[in-house]
DNA sequence: CTCCGGATCCTCT
DNA sequence: GAGGATCCGGAGG
């Protein structure tokens, strides 16, 4: 490797988030614990994507938890993870912080931050945010939105609104284009309750493993899973 | 406000 | 070949 850049004094090297020991590899730490510990953490934590067609900023106001075969006290069912790794779901068994995305109902896009240890699957799926800045741009990205609180209020639309796709999936959502900033202190006022929209998801239906800012305005009410019958 | 179904294609069985 | 970690619009109360 050569590092003399000729005309760069510093040579960059201790650009924010680059430098070992970091505010990158200390949010890593945290991120790097079972999910549901992590969960209260991440509410209220600003996440942007600077987008080729520009920035976006979403501050995160609701998440869900999803684990991994490793943990056979509670199984989940409605985890990707369930049945084991394959080629869609490695990220999630991968390093904390990095970003796990996928594609469904043919059209949509979700959003998950990866938690945990290497090795152990775990993920957040961001659920709902509000827009702090750029909501000029994820109004353009989600033109049928009605209100601002819209923007974000749902998992496909956080990922339409900061322009997050399935070729972002195994980025790290620490470092650019992305950013994850928490709190200077950490939320008070979280709420818990059972998933939503998941159908099979273990057998009870206190499955409290969503968690979310009390009273937010871009929180979504609870709806049970959808019973599809035949 | 609530309920309901269609859209649309990737992923795993 | 089936079903999905969803969203949106339309119908009805």
């Amino acid at each position: 490797m050569n590092n003399a850049t000729p005309g760069v004094p510093g040579n960059g090297l201790t650009a924010g988030g680059l430098t070992a020991g970091g505010p990158a590899d200390e949010l890593r730490q945290l991120l790097s614990r079972d999910a549901r510990q992590v969960a209260p953490q991440l509410l209220g934590a600003v996440m942007t994507h600077e987008g080729r067609d520009g920035p976006v900023s979403v501050r995160i106001t609701e998440v869900e938890a999803y684990l991994g075969p490793h943990d056979s006290l509670h199984p989940d069912p409605g985890s990707h993870t369930f049945r084991g790794a394959t080629a869609r779901n490695a990220v999630m068994f991968g390093p904390a912080g990095h970003l796990y995305v996928y594609f469904t109902y043919g059209m949509h896009h979700c959003a998950n931050i990866v938690c945990g240890p290497d090795g152990v699957a775990s993920a957040l799926l961001l659920r709902a945010g509000e827009i702090v800045a750029g909501e000029p741009l994820a109004l353009k990205r989600r033109p049928t939105s009605k209100a601002s609180k819209d923007l974000a209020s749902g998992p496909a639309r956080l990922a339409t609104a900061l322009g997050i796709t399935t070729a972002d999936s195994g980025r790290d959502a620490l470092l650019a284009p992305f950013r994850l900033e928490l709190p200077a202190v950490p939320a008070v006022d979280v709420l818990s309750g059972p998933r939503v929209g998941v159908s099979g998801a273990g057998g009870t239906d206190e499955y409290p493993w969503r968690f979310w800012l009390r009273g937010d305005p871009t929180v979504s009410r609870y709806k049970a899973a959808k019973v599809r019958l035949k």
